[in-house]
DNA sequence: AAATCACGTTGTACTATACAACTAGCTCTA
DNA sequence: TAGAGCTAGTTGTATAGTACAACGTGATTT
């Protein structure tokens, strides 16, 4: 059990870490579009628009923080609303051209940034790297 | 090259998942210490005692930063200040008594956390799981 | 039709953070 | 050895991200 509690300790450590500096990261490398936003953005293009609602209940935010975020988006050009006419409550979300175009640029930098990072790493320890990750994630998803 | 693209955007993906979320769980999981407090008194402990400055090249934060959450673990008694004889602008600063014991807490809370998300990871890939985190993030403080 | 519910906004407050200006103590050099 | 410059830490100020509560408006249920 020794070992195993070491393993842990380490993912514990390391995932630690590795949260504390994300965002100031992040920051640093596209300051146009912090780690939310750029979140934020990327779901409604991957899910070709969505609700203020999906987003908070997705990324486990308040309403309120959810439609702030998006009034920035919004004031930078890079989200329109569209009133569902099915239910004049909703507004459907979706990136503007502008906003898709700077989350390509972002997204193209993060991945460079990531290539980087991860040029010497042969390819079966990649797989096996975004297995854990994947495997982890869902876990903490089903815990928190 | 499919693949190994394909492998470094999950990667990327869910590291940056995890980032999002990392503040908002810990917040729940013990209000009484924030992530960044939480790590600056774990390195107090580990280090047995260190200078502010120390902190602040460690975590990469600015050292104004460090002075008000040092102010505040020192509000809570978390943490005590030793001036350094040999150059008075020093402070040395040590976990409390009660700061260790909080910190002991909290450790004792995660970890079994981590335990139940890892529970039904078989011991091998506990391990290579650690050793990748831990390759990946000297890589990124390299990199930043 | 009234009560209730869902979606989103706004007011308020708090935390984490950075940067700049400052004080006090140390060190090096002319 | 006196002053210049450096280092440790604090404080003023500003910003971002966040939550919670109160609210308005539109939809649904009874």
């Amino acid at each position: 059990m020794a070992h195993r509690d070491d393993s842990v300790e380490t993912i514990q450590q390391e995932m630690t870490a590795f949260a504390r500096r994300a965002r100031a990261s992040a920051a640093r490398m596209h300051p146009e579009l912090s780690l939310v936003s750029y979140t934020l953005l990327a779901h409604l293009d991957d899910q070709h628009g969505c609700r203020a609602t999906d987003l908070a209940a997705h990324y486990l935010l308040d309403k309120s923080t959810v439609s702030r975020q998006i009034a920035a988006l919004e004031k930078l050009g890079f989200v329109e609303r569209r009133i569902d006419p099915d239910d004049q409550r909703v507004q459907v979300l979706h990136p503007t051209e502008k906003g898709a175009q700077v989350l390509a640029d972002v997204t193209a930098r993060r991945r460079l940034a990531f290539h980087d990072r991860l040029a010497d790493w042969n390819e079966d320890d990649l797989d096996r790297f975004a297995t854990y990750l994947e495997r982890y994630n869902a876990a903490q998803e089903r815990q928190d």
